[in-house]
RNA sequence: CGGGGUGUAGCGCAGUUUGGUAGCGCAUCUGGUUUGGGACCAGAGGGCCGCGGGUUCAAAUCCUGCCACCCCGACCA
């Protein structure tokens, strides 16, 4: 491709509305523009990477038996009633009428599709496992779309839904998908890891999520260095090892504690480390059916996703009371909640560990008011085991060591479904002794244009993107230096033509702009190779760069080939 | 959805406090000089100042309604 042509409109300076390097350095490198929040489009630059990303997810979906479909993005209302989720997916799905007046929506998802067309298709359990993907264009109305192609309203997304007669089946597709998506994050080229994600509401079925680290990222994970456990953080079992003081039990006593609401300024009033206090969390359920009182170590944090498994709600349902709300309950405000003289529906959940707390501070229930000296006890209460959010040195649940946390940005997802929508739907095919049975079903999701995101989130230098060569856009730019020598033109036009038989992606740079711009644009778009042709072609010599390295080394064009040849081997197939 | 901020040329911004004929840098076009890390000179084009209503002799500027975008929170692949 001439540069000359190329439509690769390049900026100077960061577009005001760009919130993380990936959507800056796409934005300005002439990749992607935004058309309206969250909705973006791929210029041909950035195309072409996506391109790439699809065809690398593409070729390992059909390597672990795959086959690939293309269904509607518009869908009808009725099968999502079927499932349910016309109501329960909410304000997230974009729903449409035609002129009839019939709705449809824009699929953020396709589960209830695939369902309810294997459902008509396919009868007899001769015919499974079966393990359908598309690569298309989804769409959710988020509340707040952000981060660039990270948050996106449309995004492209790899669907995969498998289909078995039992778990065994379901399992043995998962750890397939699993291995598909380990060789096509493999190649992609970023590092990611792979955690224990959350259940949700499915009733205990098992998921993953496949999470490229960026230090900006949406989710929080933890992971041990020695041994294979990671999870997301909300997920993850919090095992860490209380300071237990041996004083005797002190009588309880109020204690006046004017505008004293948070641990910090308590630690501070009571000179006591966060450990000592009992922190009183108010949540309900979404509908106002039931309320939780949640007491857990001062220091630490709840996890929703924990309290909802331990109560029955789906975490979805979960909020935290509102200060006017926490006053009907407690009858007092903000930051003086506490275990005693709860208004009685209120449901008392107690972290296990708060028990260990001898002679420990909470909130009194009264403004300006805590009780020290404060020492529970478990038989009166609704006790778990964890309902805290993991942090950085706790304990391994699966070998001891101390736990790390990192930021990631969610690039995957498997998910064991079971028969959550084959039974909504009731979906069935007739099994060997001839009855009815539900399918075994698991979804596999890939955010292909989240992908190209988390690839440059992690590969950028202040001069902008640095491509690994398997999906860059290109993987070699030749620049001439002069476009008015003759003799530059000619060598970098034949150095071009020779790539171009051998099947090289490149580009000439054959754009009349000074030496610099074509410098800096290279770095910008990141090209992983560049042959520059300059003064010392007199001796028949060019320079030879990597995007990784940037230093120029000058060697006769026959080499530059063969270093050409050498990185392009490199590429993990 | 709650709180805050911002909308002026393709991009980044000034001008709004104190109303008086719309500016700067980059980009674009023309001519010339240049040509190894975002050149220089001379000239040119480009604006419903987010949209509507109001106040005023006069509104980018003041008032008002709406919209869009961004941030923080809540929520979520």
């Amino acid at each position: 491709m001439r540069m000359s042509n190329l439509y690769m409109p390049t900026l100077r300076e960061v577009p005001n509305d760009a919130d993380i390097i990936s959507a800056q350095l796409l934005l300005r490198a002439g990749m992607i523009r935004k058309l309206v929040s969250g909705v973006y489009s791929f210029l041909p630059l950035g195309f072409r990477v996506m391109k790439k990303v699809e065809r690398i997810v593409r070729e390992e979906m059909d390597r672990y038996g795959a086959q690939e479909v293309l269904m509607s993005a518009i869908q009808p209302r009725e099968i999502w009633e079927e499932s349910g989720r016309w109501e329960n997916f909410g304000p997230e799905m974009f729903k449409l009428r035609d002129r009839h007046d019939r709705e449809f929506c824009l699929g953020p998802t396709h589960e209830e599709y695939f369902t309810f067309m294997i459902n008509n298709e396919l009868k007899s359990y001769k015919q499974l496992p079966l393990n359908l993907y598309q690569i298309q264009t989804k769409y959710r109305d988020e509340r707040r779309p952000r981060f660039g192609l990270v948050r996106a309203r449309e995004f492209i997304m790899k669907d995969a839904y498998t289909f078995d007669v039992d778990q065994e089946g379901l399992e043995k597709s998962y750890n397939n998908m699993w291995k598909a998506y380990e060789s096509a994050f493999d190649r992609l080229g970023f590092k990611y890891k792979v955690v224990l994600g959350d259940s949700g509401n499915m009733g205990g079925q098992i998921s993953h999520e496949f999470i490229a680290i960026t230090p900006n990222g949406e989710s929080t994970i933890a992971y041990c260095d020695h041994c294979d456990y990671a999870a997301t953080d909300e997920v993850a079992a919090s095992n860490f090892t209380q300071t237990i003081s041996d004083e005797a039990n002190s009588e309880m006593e109020k204690v006046l504690t004017v505008d004293i609401r948070t641990i910090e300024e308590l630690e501070s009033f009571f000179s006591m480390k966060g450990d000592r206090f009992i922190k009183t969390l108010l949540v309900k359920a979404e509908d106002d059916s039931r309320v939780f009182a949640v007491l857990i170590p001062g220091d630490r944090a709840l996890s929703l996703i924990k309290l909802s498994k331990h109560v029955g709600v789906p975490e979805e349902n979960l909020m935290m009371l509102t200060e006017d709300e926490i006053y009907g309950m407690t009858g007092s405000l903000l930051g003086f909640a506490g275990p005693f003289g709860l208004k009685e529906n209120v449901e008392i959940i107690a972290d296990r560990r708060i028990f260990n707390i001898k002679n420990g501070i909470c909130g009194a229930n009264i403004k300006d008011y805590h009780f020290k000296n404060v020492n529970l006890i478990e038989d009166d209460y609704s006790v778990s085991e964890d309902l805290i959010l993991v942090e950085a040195g706790d304990n391994c649940p699966s070998c001891g060591m101390a736990l790390a946390i990192d930021q990631g940005t969610e690039v995957g997802n498997i998910f064991q479904l079971g028969d959550k929508y084959s039974k909504s739907m009731n979906a069935t095919f007739l099994d060997k002794d001839g009855k009815a049975k539900h399918f075994i079903m698991g979804s596999y999701g890939i955010g292909i244009s989240r992908c190209v995101a988390a690839v440059v989130e992690q590969c950028f230098d202040d001069k902008g993107i640095i491509w690994p060569l398997a999906i860059a856009p290109y993987q070699v730019v030749v620049t001439i230096i002069n476009t008015k020598v003759e003799a530059q033109v000619d060598a970098a036009e034949k150095i071009y033509e020779e790539l171009l038989k051998k099947g090289v992606e490149v580009l000439i740079d054959d754009r009349n702009e000074r030496a610099g711009v074509k410098f800096t644009d290279a770095d910008l778009i990141g090209i992983p190779m560049r042959i520059t042709v300059g003064k010392v072609i007199d001796q028949g010599l060019v320079e030879f760069s990597l995007r990784t390295v940037g230093e120029k080394i000058e060697m006769p064009i026959i080499e530059v080939f063969k270093a050409i040849d050498n990185e392009l081997s490199k590429i993990n197939r």
